[in-house]
DNA sequence: CAGTGGTCTAGACCACGAA
DNA sequence: TCGTGGTCTAGACCACTGA
């Protein structure tokens, strides 16, 4: 735990509490500076952190406002989606029904977005997904086989990530596209919705922390079990 | 323009000309102090601001790494978009049918939305978006007067966002909120879309800079029109 | 004008990964 | 062990806002 991450704790905690108002100016940085012992670079890391969670605004010449105070969700599916359901969804009881899984060279598309050779062969999954029984989401996966040794119709009834966590693969981050779509044949049959229903397709790219993409995927939520919420903080 | 800023350009041109290759390591942080004759701090900012971009991954003991070199496309909806079409979508031929304009007392979840009193009248717009001459979205949206004087009907069948900008209006930053639907009437009525097309919606509310959200709106497009992207950053 | 946040420095210490 | 990036400091200068 770094001092700036203490200190924006401190401070959002203060806000989340009310003790810092809404669309009130909270106490300058140089305040924060004496209160806390750290130097002024510090304080700034800290509140600007608060800041890319839309928690704060800060304006040079006049100080730093409280946006909002509390109960609005936080960037829910933003940060946590990419590891998929397992752990998004704490709590709730997961099942998979493994639909497909195959092991075989890549096409070329698969090629480009995974960043690999045509030699190097790749899982394809597709697994429909279960909430507390209800269907929820049918996800087709693509995996290099030299980044996930030893991937088993066990592991991937389960949780995938679970899996990669055990492993030590860690994550750099992901490139997502949203779109919606027709219910295709896969669809209607598993995600139990008619030929009308809209479909909310997510298309991502993950990467690892050594900068190779391990998963290329597109999951499709029938169209009122899933929305996606996106923060945007100008520079 | 700042030292960093400075320096991220030109790290950023580098890769983009690849000069640093993908998958391989820049020099390190201490080299580019050298070069560029500036403090560590600096450069671990500018480095910092490409690794947002999802273009470098720093690892701790190891340096870091070029994670995509070219041609992608830089995160295109997330920062432009909530500044409406005419930025956006610089070149095409905008224009604007305006099928409502009105302006009324909050109901209770635009009050909530907008932060405001119920006392304070909103403009009410629902706006028929073309792009090239084809129909591409219909804007709904709500907007507090106290906060945009004297809007027109000529000012709304342009654009917004230009007149917001001569006002000197700024802006922190947004939520918004990506789903998909089926079409209503309205949509299947000027949208050009069928009763099974489904619709893209992204329900957004903008935040100005002194911490005031100044607009609430839901913006339709069919689904074959519109795809929104995002890049996810682990921090 | 005074007060705010944004940036920048030179140097320091530390955590981490690889050999 | 060494080289890497992450953090932190004390102090400085500047840009911006509002009175």
């Amino acid at each position: 735990m770094t001092k700036y991450e203490k200190v924006a704790g401190i401070i959002r905690k203060r806000i989340l509490s009310g003790e810092y108002p809404e669309n009130t100016l909270i106490p300058n940085q140089t305040d924060f500076v004496e209160e806390f012992n750290v130097s002024r670079m510090t304080v700034n890391k800290a509140i600007n952190m608060l800041m890319m969670e839309g928690l704060v605004y800060s304006q040079r010449g006049v100080g730093t406002y409280v946006l909002r105070n509390s109960s609005f969700k936080r960037s829910p599916t933003l940060a946590n989606d990419y590891t998929g359901l397992t752990k998004g969804l704490k709590g709730r009881k997961i099942r998979s029904k493994v639909l497909l899984f195959n092991v075989d060279f890549p096409s070329e598309e698969i090629q480009e977005q995974l960043k690999i050779s045509s030699h190097i062969p790749v899982y394809e999954i597709i697994r429909l997904r279960f909430v507390d029984d209800e269907p929820f989401v049918i996800e087709h996966t693509f995996m290099p086989t030299d980044l996930v040794p030893n991937l088993t119709t066990e592991i991937i009834e389960q949780s995938i990530y679970t899996y990669l966590d055990e492993l030590g693969i860690e994550f750099a981050g992901a490139h997502r596209s949203i779109q919606a779509d027709k219910p295709s044949e896969l669809d209607q049959k598993y995600l139990d919705c008619a030929a009308d229903d809209p479909v909310l397709e997510v298309e991502q790219v993950v990467y690892l922390k050594n900068s190779r993409p391990i998963e290329y995927s597109k999951s499709r939520n029938r169209y009122d079990k899933k929305r996606y919420t996106v923060l945007d903080v100008i520079q």
